[in-house]
DNA sequence: CGTGGCAACGATAATGATTGTCAAAAAAGC
DNA sequence: GCTTTTTTGACAATCATTATCGTTGCCACG
């Protein structure tokens, strides 16, 4: 009992999936991230990834999405708060900050009495590659 | 080949399914409409609840809201574009309106060159009285 | 350095909502 | 009333995610 809060601990599998993440760019399914650990040689159950993928977005290191077909897409999200502009044909993602957004999430929140507030936004368009 | 345009007929479980979300206030599951209507002797059929919803949220008549548990939940939504602020303990929901980032997500859709621009968003909190 | 506890791992099975299928039934039009 | 086309509905299929549970490895303490 000399350590009461780090329950996490540190393995390898959770490095090489952090890893994998700092190097991915866009966004990528749980699935997704299993197979390329497995083509790299690591290792990794695909329970532990969920678990993994979980518990980074907890601790708020990566961006969670879940478009409408229906698969949580996972990204590293380095810090602050933002969302995302996604091409509904080719899937191209912008990340976009919206600092209005959060603040007025906020107030309408905490004008109803919520607490403990958080939000997800997403913004889908046709990108002006795919218009043409 | 008369008219390009209504391919919908009106059915006993379309009326059915149509009458029952006018009488809910919140949101529900398809499964929950399906159970509803077979309580009240609506004899209607698991897929045809699910291809109703759909029919009606490409048509704009209701609301698709889908929560990190994974249920799609459908609701009544009558005219215009909201938002909403959803108690995480008790589900209790509050319908907000906001221009603001309705026109925000256009501008930043804007900027970037996207067209056809649509965005969803959702707030998560605990409300007054499961705080206590 | 050895050992024990405790959390993480991982393969598999289970879950559960949604979608596809296709023959039968109902609605709209003639 | 009859024909055509859509819709219905029961069931199976899909598929990502979650639970299970024995095993493994980390970590700290003796």
């Amino acid at each position: 009992m000399s350590e009461g809060s780090a329950a996490v601990r540190n393995t390898r599998q959770r490095s090489a999936v952090s890893a994998l993440l700092g190097e991915m760019e866009g966004f990528h399914s749980a699935q997704d991230l299993h197979a390329m650990l497995r083509q790299r040689g690591e290792r990794v159950g695909l329970t532990t990834v969920y678990r993994t993928l979980q518990g980074l977005a907890d601790a708020g290191e990566i961006d969670v999405m879940r478009p409408p077909g229906g698969e949580h897409l996972y990204r590293r999200c380095s810090e602050g708060h933002h969302h995302h502009l996604v091409c509904r044909a080719c899937g191209r993602t912008v990340e976009v900050a919206g600092p209005a957004v959060e603040s007025w999430a906020d107030r309408v929140a905490a004008q109803h009495g919520y607490a403990d507030v958080s939000h997800t936004m997403e913004i889908f368009g046709t990108c002006p590659a795919c218009v043409r």
